[in-house]
DNA sequence: ATTTATCTGTAACTTTTGTTACTGCCAAGT
DNA sequence: ACTTGGCAGTAACAAAAGTTACAGATAAAT
């Protein structure tokens, strides 16, 4: 674990840190479609990202699911942050979209390590600063885009965050994470073929040029 | 300043960090309508509010407007706080919606004071929870709901925020802040009407029960 | 009092998105 | 080989939202 935490928050924390880090910090896989959170847990750690992709999604009374964003490699959940200090449940539901290795840490060391270590602060406030603004590109998505400009987004997005230009999804599935149906997801995707800038396969999407 | 600081803040602060924030604080009202901050904006200073209330909007690249969340006595701005600390240009338009005052904190302090008051870190922390928060709501409004409901969840807010049944804005004025079209808010608002929900009025409209 | 600008109401229409229904297709499992 | 279930394509339709246009009402300005 130490090379890990070395090799991804060296440049961010002190030594000290990395070594309180790798005292109390509790490595963690999970399988691609895992559930690291669902809506209304309560949080009691904090994690870590060493690599793979967290997918965050919100609900709705209704069971209807929107992606909100993902945690990369060196992220962390600002959702976790408060959810861990106020005591309160989780908003969210997180799912890992591939393979994934993270850092579990105890919330109370949080707290301890926010007075102490200055990296520490700044590392929590960067990632709430970056989560408040991949909040509000999601805002401008859902606001000022069409469907079309908005599956065009997701597929750029999911692209880069698994690193690769097949995108293994169901139609039904974008659905679901745009929070439209399965039938305009299908037509708009017609459409981008026919443009060329992608090809349609079972299962799987091609990207060509978006 | 002082009795203003020890009214809102006294159960939130220690004595020490309430007499810190009265020597280097700056009061200033802003009247109603009055612009705080623009997008593209550096911030250089961190809002308290003490009283009125102030709204938080996005703007796409047409100039389209949408309505964020607002903030009210005891809030502070969360993107302000990531502004400063990232030394980023601001995300947001802030407009004074009643006439407001605050307490300006030069950024400087906001780094000093989280390593040193623990008060000040949970007041952060829980500034950013409640912005995060609203984001969510306001995420959900225009995602799972339809403009109707977007609507009435509009006035109900203003309603709040306000404290007044009577809100004096015009359907363009609305349909801005909801970013649609100044037909469709009349549409709506006299579908509303129609139910004995609210009265119309040129320039207000009147809440009876929503 | 008359003009002017702004606000609201409404009709008619277009576009976008969502829904229902049915088809053929492919792949896994028997 | 054959059945079965899930996936994708498409048409036809419905609903929601956006657009254009215009008329009447009201308030402000001259």
């Amino acid at each position: 674990m130490l090379t890990d935490l070395k090799e991804n928050f060296t440049h961010i924390f002190e030594d000290e840190l990395i070594e309180e880090i790798n005292q109390v910090g509790i490595l963690r896989e999970v399988k691609e479609g895992e559930k690291l959170i669902e809506i209304g847990d309560y949080v009691r750690s904090m994690p870590l990202l060493i690599s793979g992709a967290i997918k965050i999604l919100r609900e709705d009374e209704d069971g209807d699911e929107l992606l909100l964003y993902f945690l990369e490699r060196g992220d962390t959940c600002a959702m976790t942050l408060t959810c861990c200090l106020g005591q309160t449940k989780s908003e969210i539901r997180a799912i890992a979209e591939l393979d994934t290795t993270l850092i579990m840490i105890p919330i109370q060391k949080m707290e301890e390590w926010t007075g102490k270590y200055k990296s520490w602060r700044n590392f929590v406030f960067q990632s709430y600063h970056a989560r408040l603004t991949e909040m509000l590109e999601t805002i401008d998505s859902i606001a000022f885009y069409n469907m079309d400009e908005r599956l065009v987004k997701y597929l750029q997005n999911k692209q880069k965050v698994t690193n690769d230009s097949l995108i293994n999804s169901t139609h039904q599935e974008i659905a679901y994470e745009l929070h439209t149906s399965r039938v305009v997801v299908s037509r708009l995707l017609k459409k981008l073929e026919s443009m060329g800038k992608i090809e349609l396969y079972r299962n799987s999407i091609k990207i060509i040029s978006l």
